[in-house]
DNA sequence: ACCTGAACACCGTTCAAGT
DNA sequence: ACCTGAACACCGTTCAAGT
């Protein structure tokens, strides 16, 4: 009752919304009646701005990449800089938002917005000097990199962790307790970085591109 | 009725039947009654075999782990070769089944068999002559590379199009249409072959490893 | 040991109805 | 135009009961 505020709903506070509920509780929890209770408001109203869940989580998405700060091309800015920023941008809306990644590798960018947004990162390296298919191909190796990477923070490789009850003679291995110490306590961002600088000299030597 | 062939349920069993109807019908679509009734049993037995249905997912985990194939370590067996079988093998399944990609984001390996197969494919790593620290960051820069290049081919980077309704100026720009077409017509696993070729150099150069 | 049926507290979504 | 309530066909999971 009494003045709830609630500044009238639209697409975007609906996605707002939600990626907080799923940053709260996970990806799974999120369902159109909690999202509804959130907002004040009854689950069915939320079809008047989004056409259904699926609609709704193309929204998150949306929010997603709006949260990912690229750098456009332009004079004074020196591609490798400007590819590296919108990398690490990325990877840190992946890390802040752990279904992200989640949502990134099973949804294609819809809106305008996004696309767009895909596109001036693109064109930072097509800016180095690259064209065509090859911009295409080293924009996509990057891309697929952070969103690799993240995975295997949050997903496969993170918590290995051997089960007492084996204990198989293999499983004793030094070795594989090594694996695992690693594992567990990577320098996080560091391992991050040096990948990207992995990346970056791949791309440089592949298609000689200038040195910055 | 009549003698419905069903071998006894077990763990194992469920889990190749679950993966085969989420290769059918999708992540989301899979329900304990469903997965029952295709196993020719109510919903409730499953919990039998399987703790929940977040049990069921892992199970079905251990199931696309056991899918690929990696090469142990051993005489005869150079380490590149090696290297480039797992993360191909990696990719095979990542593409065979949709939904792959989404479970190995999200859930760690937990079982014995799967983290022995991730351990054996470290390995490989470790036989380059890298050791430590080192065999662990390019281990984890392949496999990200290989995970994140699977959900822009199923994900993100997938089916881009500019929707009719938008056409404000900026969505007309040739160097946008070019984008959009490379991202539709990719060739797909040769696309996969170049990335692979970067990883490989870049191991090489960043860490000092004999050519093969 | 393995399976079942009924039950509980949830889902997404439609539709006719209210203001 | 925006919101609601009831309804439908689903969910995961527990539990007591059957064989």
């Amino acid at each position: 009752m009494s003045t709830e505020e609630r500044p009238t709903l639209d697409r975007d506070r609906l996605a707002e919304t939600a990626l907080k509920l799923i940053d709260r509780d996970g990806l799974a929890a999120l369902s159109m009646r909690k999202l509804g209770a959130e907002l004040g408001v009854e689950a069915m109203s939320l079809y008047h701005y989004v056409k259904n869940k699926d609609d709704l989580l193309d929204s998150v998405l949306d929010c997603l990449y709006s949260e990912v700060d690229v750098l456009p091309q332009g004079p004074g800015v020196a591609w490798e800089p400007a590819i590296r920023h919108g990398l690490r941008s990325l990877h840190e809306v992946l890390l802040r938002h752990p279904a992200a990644v989640e949502l990134f590798s099973s949804r294609p960018a819809r809106s305008q917005a996004s696309i767009g947004k895909l596109f001036v990162s693109y064109q930072s390296f097509a800016a180095g000097g690259l064209e065509g298919l090859e911009a295409f191909q080293a924009f996509r190796f990057a891309v697929a990199y952070v969103l690799g990477h993240s995975a295997t923070e949050l997903g496969v490789l993170a918590q290995l962790k051997v089960d007492p009850s084996w204990s198989s003679s293999s499983m004793t291995d030094p070795a594989l307790q090594q694996f695992l110490e690693q594992s567990a306590k990577v320098p996080g961002s560091e391992m991050f970085e040096n990948g990207l600088d992995l990346v970056m000299s791949a791309l440089r030597s592949a298609y000689n591109v200038p040195q910055s």
